[in-house]
DNA sequence: ACCTATGTTGATAC
DNA sequence: GGTATCAACATAGG
C-alpha cells in the first residue's frame, strides 16, 4: 500500500543496508529497470556500498561510495523493500542486490510497478508534502481549477500524497474533493496544509496510509464517523473517492 | 468464465 | 499549459 508512510518505512529498511559491499546484483527484470539494459545497473553498482538513503515523497534514491550513481527506488502499487530476507518463492523480487556478508535487498513487488534505475531524475517531482511551506503550498495547490483531491495526488504539485492519504486529509480538513482548486481561500489552503502535514504525521507512526479514521468507512455503504451520515462515493482525478457530503460539503453552507 | 476492482506513474490527446 | 483518459502490470474477488 505504497504511500509517503510506506515510503518512509522502506526508506528505513534501506538504512539497514548502508555500508555493506555489493558483490551481485539482479536487475534482470527489464520492466522495472527500464530504461536499462540488463546488466548496467549491475555493472554501476557492483563493488560499491550504499552510504545514504533519501526520499521525497514516495521517490527513493540512495547514494554510493566513490562518487557512485544514486541508485532511484520506486514501490509503486504494490512494491516493499526487504534486507536480509530470503527470496521471495513467487518470485515477486524484482530487483535486488547481494551483499558481501550473504545479506540482500531486494524490491518485492507482484505487480512489477515499482521501478529501479540509476541516476533518477526527480526534476518534476514537487516538494515532499510532509515538508513543503505555506506559501509553496498556497501556489501550488491553489492553482488551477482541478478538483481538489486531483491536485494533491499531482506529484508534481506535492510529492507523497496518495488516495487513501488524499480521502482522509480532505474529511479532516473538512473539504470536498470536487472543490476547484481556484475556489479555495487562503485560509482554507492554510487548513489543508496542516491536515495534510497532520495525516502524514500520524500515519508514519501508525504504520501506513491506511490508518486513518475514515480509511475503515472506505467501503460501499461506509459512514463518516463523524456525524453518522452515508458517505458519497465517486470517481475523482482517475481514482475511487469517499468524502462525507455533509462535513465536506460542495459550496460552502450559507452563514447565518 | 467473465468482469471488475486495486495503493502508482507516465504517455498521450484534446 | 492545463486537464482528462488510458495503459502498464499482476492479483483478488463478485
Amino acid at each position: 500500500m505504497p504511500e509517503l508512510p510506506e515510503a518512509e518505512r522502506a526508506r528505513q529498511e534501506i538504512e539497514r543496508a548502508l555500508g555493506r559491499e555489493i558483490v551481485a546484483v539482479d536487475d534482470a527484470d527489464t520492466y522495472v529497470c527500464r530504461p536499462h539494459a540488463p546488466g548496467e545497473i549491475a555493472a554501476a553498482l557492483t563493488g560499491r556500498r550504499l552510504t545514504a538513503a533519501h526520499r521525497r515523497g514516495k521517490f527513493m534514491w540512495v547514494e554510493t561510495d566513490d562518487d557512485g550513481p544514486d541508485l532511484g527506488l520506486h514501490l509503486g502499487m504494490a512494491g516493499r523493500i526487504v534486507v536480509d530476507e530470503p527470496p521471495s518463492e513467487q518470485g515477486w523480487d524484482r530487483f535486488a542486490l547481494d551483499f558481501a556478508d550473504g545479506g540482500r535487498l531486494a524490491l518485492r513487488d507482484k505487480r512489477r510497478l515499482g521501478r529501479a534505475v540509476i541516476e533518477p531524475d526527480f526534476a518534476h517531482v514537487g516538494p515532499d508534502a510532509g515538508e513543503v511551506s505555506r506559501a509553496e503550498f498556497r501556489a501550488r495547490i491553489g492553482r488551477g481549477n482541478m478538483p481538489l483531491k486531483a491536485r494533491l495526488l499531482d506529484q508534481r504539485a506535492i510529492a507523497g500524497v496518495g488516495n487513501l492519504l488524499a480521502d482522509e486529509i480532505l474529511w479532516q480538513a473538512g473539504l470536498s474533493p470536487r472543490r476547484p482548486t481556484g475556489s479555495l481561500s487562503n485560509e482554507e489552503l492554510d487548513e489543508l496544509r496542516r491536515a495534510t502535514r497532520r495525516a502524514i504525521r500520524n500515519s508514519i507512526r501508525r504504520g501506513g496510509a491506511h490508518t486513518g479514521e475514515l480509511n475503515p468507512e472506505r467501503v460501499a455503504g461506509g459512514r463518516c464517523p463523524r456525524c453518522g451520515s452515508e458517505l458519497s462515493r465517486a470517481r475523482i482525478g482517475g481514482r475511487t473517492t469517499y468524502w462525507c457530503p455533509r462535513h465536506q460539503p460542495d459550496r460552502l453552507r450559507a452563514s447565518s
